[in-house]
DNA sequence: TGCAAACCCCAGTGGAGAACCGGGGTATAC
DNA sequence: GTATACCCCGGTTCTCCACTGGGGTTTGCA
């Protein structure tokens, strides 16, 4: 029932990088880090975890860091969260299910989890960016 | 978004009382754990708990045991989990909730949390007694 | 009245995972 | 060739879950 901070900072730095995939420049962990402030050393490890995904590209070296590896509307929350929390795998690793009561609640819990992928699969990237575009304009839109 | 198993405990336990409402009789923790193999200590935990939230009323003493506090078309999925999982308190403690991009990451936790309670909430105990059967009843069917 | 059957309360334990931190290695631009 | 990045592996602390245990108290019944 809880989405875990470890898939926020995911989304956070993926946010991060999505205005700079156009222009193809790399963005280091010490940028994303100290901007959205994630624990840097942490935040290598969860961009280690999408690299291997295949959503992320990294460039070694001096001036290298981190690109978003296709478009930010081909990335759904889904893509993210379901890497970053590992559950494509159905590891329900539940203790009773051999009475039919317990199967039952399965079903339920089932239900339950294809709705909260769906809400995730409906996001992208961009519609996050967008999102918050909009907020903020109102926000200047109360300041004027 | 897991759905624990200590709710799925709480909801086997619940489903053993429902077709006792009716009689008025209590049963003992230790039938309810024999028949759905759960750790009989643990469940006491659990019923104490569901005690505290009002939905089960105990009688202490010989003969005496637990029962169902109300009809279970009376009792949601979601007055179970809430109680158990305890998340009515809106105790979301996410670290970095400062920046815009955080703010729109957690409209989308809150959509996916809401839906999650919306199906939670349109499931009584009754209604998964009335599956339970629902479903023996097709094995029945193939049986013969 | 005694006693056993049940609930009641509180406390602790083992394991798993989350959220970090640190040490060294390796590739790359300048 | 050196500074700057990523890369990999391991350890640490903390919290929570699932579970266990040791006492109590209340009650039905012989």
């Amino acid at each position: 029932m809880d989405l875990s901070c470890k898939s926020e900072y995911a989304l956070l730095a993926l946010l991060e990088l999505s205005p700079h995939y156009a222009s193809g420049e790399p963005l280091q962990i010490r940028q994303i880090s100290s901007q959205q402030n994630i624990p840097d050393r942490y935040l290598e490890q969860l961009l280690a975890t999408l690299r291997r995904a295949g959503l992320v590209k990294s460039q070694r070296g001096a001036r290298g860091g981190y690109l978003l590896a296709r478009d930010p509307w081909k990335i759904s929350l889904y893509d993210v969260v379901s890497c970053i929390e590992g559950f494509d795998t159905q590891a329900d690793a539940t203790k009773a299910p051999d009475t039919s009561e317990a199967v039952v609640i399965q079903d339920v819990w089932g239900e339950v989890r294809q709705a909260a992928e769906a809400i995730l699969q409906k996001y992208t990237l961009q519609d996050l960016v967008d999102k918050r575009n909009a907020k903020q304009q109102v926000d200047i839109m109360y300041y004027i």
